[in-house]
DNA sequence: TCCTAATTAGCCGTAACAAG
DNA sequence: CTTGTTACGGCTAATTAGGA
């Protein structure tokens, strides 16, 4: 209780009723504190307290306190970022690997397009060849496709409506 | 001001010094009204502390409070959420696409492979060929590769190193 | 009518505390 | 200690009252 007027005022609330904010300056001192050290010993605490005049009309256990939300704060918020940044990163790298994938996916129709064109060329100059089949050459376990049907659609599985947006 | 005890006991603190925990039933009760309506008016609010006894003895003021804070509470858990739903999505589709992409480049491979293979045949049968140029055929604007320096290593920029952990 | 001061309500950040 | 919860100060937007 004590409703402790309200705003307007430099009221020193002195009572320790509950509740302050610190000043600019006090916050200016725990960070910079924070900095060096953000986890520092409850005798570390006190020399903070004597050192720094600022800081000397707060108690020891509200020191305490202050350091632990800080800490809380800075994980929660680094979670955050982290999360934030991962997202940025597969973002990029999506678009580039869209990118990249589109490029090959032209690359394959130019190429089997040549192709077309060399078997023919192939086919009607030099029948008498010593190949062993007028299929692939070379098949090396994978991509057993016959060559006729690849000129375009060449996309396996079925990730075309990927909503994903931009974080 | 009122220390109120501490641990141990069902204190009924009664006296509103400051921070109680409400207990489990008034919890299950807030939370069942809050999954009916997440923003009451002060109207609203005023009618459930009538009709809910487990609520009487909770201020007005505190049940505004709960409602803004569990507000608060869900909307940061939602996002939290809703990064990591994003996370996964962008690391699976990013599998997908490096599973796509290496599949197209053996299959790149390959029809580089197939192409030499058929070039060198048209060469060597028919010389007296009606095409223009032993270079490329199709030339559509993109992809003005010279065919020779293909066979591996057709990756354009440099996403190498990403580390990209697994959210 | 439009503008401006005052009140109101919600949200954000954070101090303080409890439980684990 | 960390994590989660209660409570409050302060900012801002929305609403309202009163005067030019």
């Amino acid at each position: 209780m004590i409703a402790v007027t309200s705003c307007e005022g430099d009221m020193e609330i002195v009572d320790q009723g509950k509740y302050v904010r610190y000043t600019p300056e006090q916050i200016e001192a725990l960070e910079r504190l924070y900095h060096e050290c953000p986890k520092p010993s409850s005798l570390r605490r006190q020399q903070l307290i004597r050192e720094c005049p600022i800081l000397s009309n707060i108690e020891p256990k509200q020191i305490k306190v202050w350091f632990q939300n800080r800490r809380c704060r800075e994980k929660q918020r680094k979670e955050a970022a982290r999360l934030q940044a991962v997202n940025r990163k597969l973002t990029a790298m999506n678009k580039l690997l869209m990118e990249e994938n589109d490029r090959l996916q032209k690359q394959v129709s130019q190429l089997v397009y040549e192709n077309g064109y060399f078997r023919k060329q192939t086919q009607n100059a030099a029948l008498p060849t010593t190949n062993t089949s007028c299929e692939s050459v070379v098949t090396n376990g994978q991509n057993h496709l016959p060559m006729q049907h690849l000129p375009r659609d060449a996309s396996p599985a079925g990730f075309v409506n990927f909503s994903f947006s931009p974080v």
